[in-house]
DNA sequence: GGCTTAACGGGACTACTTTCCCGTTAAGCT
DNA sequence: AGCTTAACGGGAAAGTAGTCCCGTTAAGCC
């Protein structure tokens, strides 16, 4: 491999999306990129159009075979316009999870951690076999593979995702179903991992059944304090703690 | 997007790999493909060279950045070489895959179900936190978001590392450890997947602790009965199932 | 050892992706 | 409304990935 600067990894396109600082890294960006300075009317329209063709792209040809100028055209942009703007593809999808960073689904409240850990885990699986969101999803963690800065936007999207949920675990160790020191936000990632899992690595069917399971199973694994911080040992061997 | 043929979809650079049949997918070869007739002496070697040239140049560049003709670089071997045998990235990586099947460890027998399944997320881990292997893995799962063939030699070579360590299941019910009717592959799966999870969405540190945490977790709710086969419900789908 | 031809290798050629140039449009401000 | 210039858009130019042609090497077979 010989690519050399790999445009905005040393800077040139600037940070994009339209908030103040929509957080792709580079904090310390004080140049003006493009949709900086007048960021309304068309500049928003135009990053609007251009995020949503992205994600249509994604979604049907997959992130290896996502073409800049495909999502221009989609978009009814001008091809320049994408690439002086964001750059590279990774850039793109940079601002894309930013963007969905911020349109988080609200949890629901059943009453019961089971309950809400069930329906947080049929969310995603409904998420993940959508025929628009699940092979967007897989596009972008395969983007995520490829490129620091997409995937720190990417953790930092299901940072997010995982806060919206962590309030149910909260009242589940309020109401006494899960033991003192539980750790929320271990115990609702523990629903998603499944799903994923079988998403990206094992395959399988991604049904109702699959979900409840990824959800029974990480309250049980709750319920005996297998999230708890701090030592847990099952008759473990020595008490080496991490690293 | 106006891709057409690409290439091995169709047929032209045929299955690959040195065997009777690595098994691609599409098992109704009967035309002679390169590597085919003559798989002995210096195509053996050829392939060799090219596949740990790819897995090199996968973990270093990533998915979205490799270059076929990189990897005939790094192999020694003439760029039309590859391209005739493999046809396209996804072509070589699923030979790639092939082969990573056949090579699996052998799982550890610890005595208890606990044991082996922290002995089996410890080996997860250590694969994943490899500088050369982790990075590998990412690679090979971002290509198959982007190739139904790739996606099905992983799939196969998960099986092959899941069916590897389903015995330490099958003892542990045998011993009474976990109920009888558990489904072993879901039980190594879970102990899998919280690993993963971290590795392509939510980050994290993937240390020991983690791992144990996964075996700890998978543990526990295989021995309520969670991965059970058929209908398992704590409570059903009503909330307030009292505690 | 000699023969046949599968498989390899170099390099020109084609197709596609990305960048650059420069004229045009419209956002923000008074 | 009018002015300044940020941001856009089309098309040419440059760079890169993938294909094809044809001569060379060596595997398999006697």
């Amino acid at each position: 491999m010989a690519r050399e600067p790999e445009a905005n990894e040393t800077a040139p396109p600037g940070p994009t999306g339209s908030g103040p600082d929509p957080g792709t890294g580079s904090g310390s960006w004080t140049g003006t990129g493009p949709g900086t300075v007048r960021p309304g009317g068309r500049t928003a329209r135009v990053r609007e159009a251009v995020l949503r063709a992205a994600g249509d792209a994604l979604a049907e040809c997959g992130f290896a075979h996502l073409d800049l100028a495909d999502v221009a055209r989609r978009a009814d942009v001008g091809k320049t316009t994408v690439y002086r703007r964001w750059g590279t593809v990774n850039g793109l999808l940079a601002d894309l999870l930013s963007e969905m960073a911020e349109s988080s689904l609200p949890r629901t409240d059943t009453g019961t951690l089971l309950g809400d850990l069930k329906a947080n885990a049929a969310l995603v699986r409904r998420t993940l076999t959508d025929p628009r969101q699940g092979p967007l999803f897989k596009a972008l963690i395969a983007a995520a593979t490829c490129d620091e800065r997409t995937a720190e936007a990417l953790r930092r999207f299901y940072a997010a995702r995982v806060e919206e949920w962590v309030p149910c675990v909260r009242q589940g160790v309020a109401r006494g179903e899960v033991p003192e020191g539980t750790d929320p936000h271990e115990v609702v990632r523990a629903v998603s991992a499944p799903l994923y899992y079988r998403l990206l690595a094992s395959g399988g069917p991604l049904d109702e059944t699959c979900a409840e399971r990824a959800a029974e199973a990480a309250y049980e694994a709750a319920r005996v304090g297998a999230y708890r911080t701090g030592a847990y040992r099952i008759g473990g061997e020595q008490p080496n703690e991490g690293e």
